[in-house]
DNA sequence: AAAATTTAAAAAAAATCTTGACATAAGAAT
DNA sequence: ATTCTTATGTCAAGATTTTTTTTAAATTTT
């Protein structure tokens, strides 16, 4: 049986306090620092239930306490932040050659990295060494105890169950991803797997900066050797029937286009991806003997940006390519905002126009769609910063009211 | 400030019981005829807080009990069930030509229907016609009182303000529906407007049958003129930060392909509705002198059951272009089913295979994705039936907890 | 035929959490 | 020195669910 039955969730006061507790907790953490009233004000909870709660965080060390002397009238207020140095998680992202350790605090700050060769032979092997690297971190760190693992994997990952469902990369199929953490890690500790373009939405979800701050529904397009994506809907994500919500690097943009690594022929990706790019440039340059590798963007960029112009040209027809997939995301899911990452957006001056121009020519009957396309606001590597937020998530996000 | 806050809502007691009232409720409709015992299973509530909640629904006239005397062991359980002639509903499906007006019952039984020629010009003389037609089919049904009013529209709905943003075919634009209904019912009474394919999605959600009882993810794509589509993730329509969540219609199909109302070119729409397939139609007998009018593929579709091969061919092509989307979609937000309504799915036979070779052609990387590709459920008109489920669903639908 | 068992529903007592009124703290304004 | 003002803390009251106990009705066992 395939069907998933949403479980039903009853009330009762318990979980009054559960939601009230996380709801709290995520305030503090978006609005640092901030005092009990304005907690109260922002939940609609009285004063009295903020306190209580805020008591039990302090006493879970969750939470620092500053009084702040100032010049306003009346008694001096409590400044209330997420506590550093006591709550730690342990992030891995599986990537294409390497994979990356890392540890990060629960304000996403990361406290110490590490890399080693993926291993695609030995899945295990992968875990073995994450597991080594993060043991002696944490002695070098003197951090005693992690609050969670999250692992981001370049591939189609059920992040219910944690097995990677298919991983092009490494070429693992049903690889039961869980069972071989749980192996390393018999306590009861949480880990969360997903796909790394979902991870990457949520590092931006939880950890963007200026104009991404302000968005609850966003796609993020991960453009790298391959187009992955993440949609997050209403702050959260959307996994989709079959894990595969978001595989926008397949939908079809030329029929009978170009042929994809997926086995079919038009696909975003096959247009769009860094692989892309590079084979394009590399069509324009045989002549001239200066072709680069296939995964190279990284030297196509300077030079399009010193001015060459098979460069440029090249990399405006991505941005076209992407305009066209983007295009066809607004249709799809109506987001606030699309943000592309990966090694693309270093190029933004001379992609974005393109995207912006091919995206404006769709605008829905002329109706002001008010949708942003920017670069990544992060400066931490998205698809390890989001393994980190798989982890830090479930410190913070419990049960929450919806109509 | 265009951005959405996400409302907080916090827990208390109160809020505990409407949870927990609506969970019931719901459950109740769901799994009719049930018991307070079945019910108690079902949400994981206590027996008494079933039995306290179902009291004060039997008090509100919203439940009928009946004992059953069976053959087993142990006290008869009694049976509870939604109570006809109780509660009531109005709809209004504002579509081209005709717009219809019905009342149907709280189980989505339609009980009085009326139609008017939809009033272009003046958009309030349609509320004052729904208004009169309404009058006059509850003095015959004897009906009281209508306990909410859903409004479905052929085109773009901000479902919050009640307002209509564009509906092309009648001309209208920033037009505030939800006003000129207030206008006619000042009293305090629920009225929901929403486009006319989420409504009909949201009809397939609640009073789908078959295979579709078991759905809750799923795109409910409706072919007629144009092609507009309702999502629902999680039993819950997906509304957009622009309102236009779903508007597969206008994805592109073809760059520089075919001219769409919408002003772009290359749209599933130009390609897929029925007016494009009455075209295409049309162009294939152009000699023949056999045509069609354009909103005429009800006459099609008879000639293509009966052989005739220019119908077969013109459908399957429909088919096809249809498939096309579909791919697009299920690449976007991974459904569990793709529901297709409109007079096209007469023809069922002769499209169903096309879209499936399409759809199954792009599987991804060979992995089973476990989409079905339906026909509409629903024997009762779609967007009337929706209009309905939108003031339905206010009695049903409360707070809910969610992880 | 009487007693025990089974299942369903209702009632009373116990537990948990938020609310609301009041109290306390700390500094500014009068 | 007193009163305001704002932030935080305390405690009984109120609402709701859960636990425990009764009551009800029918079947099975003794």
């Amino acid at each position: 049986m395939n069907v998933k039955y949403r479980k039903i969730i009853s009330g009762n006061a318990k979980i009054v306090r559960d939601i009230n507790r996380s709801t709290i907790l995520n305030l503090i953490r978006l609005h640092q620092p901030v005092t009990r009233v304005r907690l109260s004000h922002l939940t609609g909870l009285n004063k009295s239930t903020v306190s209580n709660i805020v008591h039990e965080l302090l006493q879970d060390n969750l939470l620092s306490e500053e009084e702040l002397k100032d010049q306003n009238v009346g008694r001096n207020p409590i400044l209330l932040r997420l506590k550093p140095g006591h709550h730690y998680v342990a992030a891995l992202n599986l990537d294409a050659v390497y994979s990356r350790v890392a540890v990060f605090d629960i304000n996403g700050k990361m406290v110490g990295h590490h890399k080693f060769f993926t291993d695609y032979e030995h899945p295990e092997k992968n875990v073995l060494l994450f597991s080594k690297s993060l043991k002696k971190m944490m002695k070098k760190l003197s951090i005693e105890q992690i609050n969670g693992i999250g692992v981001s994997v370049a591939g189609m990952v059920d992040s219910g169950e944690g097995s990677i469902l298919y991983a092009p990369h490494f070429q693992w199929k049903n690889l039961n991803l869980m069972e071989l953490f749980q192996k390393y890690y018999p306590q009861p500790i949480d880990i969360k797997i997903d796909n790394d373009a979902n991870a990457s939405a949520l590092a931006e979800l939880w950890f963007g900066k200026g104009e991404v701050t302000k968005l609850n529904d966003f796609v993020f397009l991960s453009v790298g050797a391959g187009i992955g994506s993440g949609i997050v809907l209403n702050r959260k994500i959307l996994e989709g029937a079959n894990h595969s919500a978001g595989e926008f690097g397949h939908m079809t943009l030329v029929e009978n286009g170009l042929p994809c690594i997926c086995g079919n022929r038009g696909c975003l990706e096959a247009y769009a991806s860094d692989r892309a790019t590079a084979r394009r440039y590399n069509a324009l340059q045989q002549k001239k003997n200066a072709t680069v590798q296939e995964s190279m963007v990284e030297e196509i960029i300077p030079r399009a940006l010193q001015g060459e112009k098979s460069a440029i040209r090249t990399l405006k027809e991505t941005g076209h390519f992407l305009g066209l997939g983007i295009k066809n995301i607004i249709r799809a899911v109506d987001p606030q905002a699309v943000i592309i990452g990966g090694k693309i957006i270093q190029a933004w001056s001379i992609i974005y126009p393109e995207i912006l121009r091919v995206v404006k020519s769709g605008d829905l009957y002329g109706l002001r769609q008010e949708v942003k396309i920017l670069p990544s606001s992060l400066k931490v590597r998205p698809r390890l910063l989001g393994a980190a937020t798989l982890a830090i998530r479930e410190i913070f996000e419990e049960y929450q009211i919806v109509r």
